[in-house]
DNA sequence: GAGCGCCGGAACGCAACCGTTGCGTCCTGG
DNA sequence: CCAGGACGCAACGGTTGCGTTCCGGCGCTC
């Protein structure tokens, strides 16, 4: 029974409101505001705040980063850097994770949301395309693959949400060429 | 005039509350009651929850992250990841530091604060490291600095801010040499 | 031992927000 | 045409926090 176009101003509203202010000054009354709809329309859908914000972030988080699968370990860790730089670099994006997981490190419930709705994801693509380097033998058998999830997650994520410094296609470039030769077999110290 | 235990007391209590509730939450009176002072105490040494916040965390932030210099590459980049890897598991900073960037993202006055006590020393570290070695001839002479402070500290901010894995020493050595293997001469591709 | 300044504590007026309720309107299906 | 439900709006009492003010007490210094 409750009107849909209703129920979008809402999702709307938290996440633009998610993005300005952040979960911990997230207020009912702000986003009723915003979408210029009554307090009671969000009551009447869900029953507490961080209720609210978990449903509404993870379903748009489910929808997100795809599988990249190019042909070549190269390509799949260009194409995935590439995708990861593109979401970390929107603007409402940006805002909204660095705030989620700061706040998932004292609130159990967002945590566990965050893991399900990011990290799962990203952790199986990941697998994913080493498993497949692997057999192409384009990466040594031994590979491990959380540390190659690190490796290419944590430089761009450092990069765009942390110290938030503009990024080119020619650092992208350089990143996976860069990441390309941490994989790779170690050679002998000289 | 203002007595220094006092002032001791705030500033614990504030980078507790700060680590527990985080920036968006925190409030003066929290803070008083925590460190067992009257309101007024605060208000007598800072005129704002912004003004306290910055004043005391760039205080701390800045007696910390020696610049290694071990004669070698490989022995500076694993002091450092040891370094920063422990700063990063350290309780407090470990809750404060992505709180505090994520709100950088909103408040202007944060970043620059954050930029100057974080960022820009960090940066010097990444650069006289990388300096340094290619003068010894272990990294070619066009390495991108930038690149490789993303490298070193990218992995373990994801990893331990946000992903929130444990990290053992096995991990430590294995991201060095990766890093390590990143930043060498590119290879032909095969 | 008088005075000064910091101290904690209590209370102030003001604002925001909580979650709930009642009102009158609008739309829809039977 | 009518019943019912979702809607907005306004108001409720209660809580929390702001930044300020005033108080009496305590420990300096002169």
């Amino acid at each position: 029974m409750l009107r849909g176009d209703i129920t979008a101003a809402i999702r709307n509203a938290v996440m633009n409101e998610l993005a300005e202010v952040g979960y911990g000054r997230l207020s009912i009354e702000a986003v009723a505001r915003r979408a210029g709809v009554g307090k009671t329309a969000i009551y009447r859908r869900w029953s507490n705040k961080l209720e609210m914000v978990l449903e509404i972030v993870s379903a748009v988080a489910e929808r997100s980063v795809p599988m990249p699968d190019t042909g070549s370990f190269a390509g799949d860790l260009q194409l995935l850097m590439f995708i990861v730089s593109k979401a970390l670099q929107h603007q409402i994006a940006s805002q909204i994770i660095p705030d989620l997981m700061a706040e998932a490190a004292r609130n159990p419930k967002i945590a566990e949301t965050l893991q399900r709705a990011l990290r799962t994801h990203q952790q199986a693509v990941g697998e994913k395309i080493v498993g497949q380097a692997v057999e192409r033998g384009e990466l040594p058998a031994g590979t491990n693959a959380d540390l190659a999830v690190d490796l290419m997650l944590g430089p761009l994520y450092w990069r765009l949400a942390v110290s938030r410094t503009p990024i080119d296609d020619d650092y992208l470039e350089n990143l996976s060429t860069a990441v390309l030769g941490a994989l790779r077999e170690p050679r002998p110290a000289h």
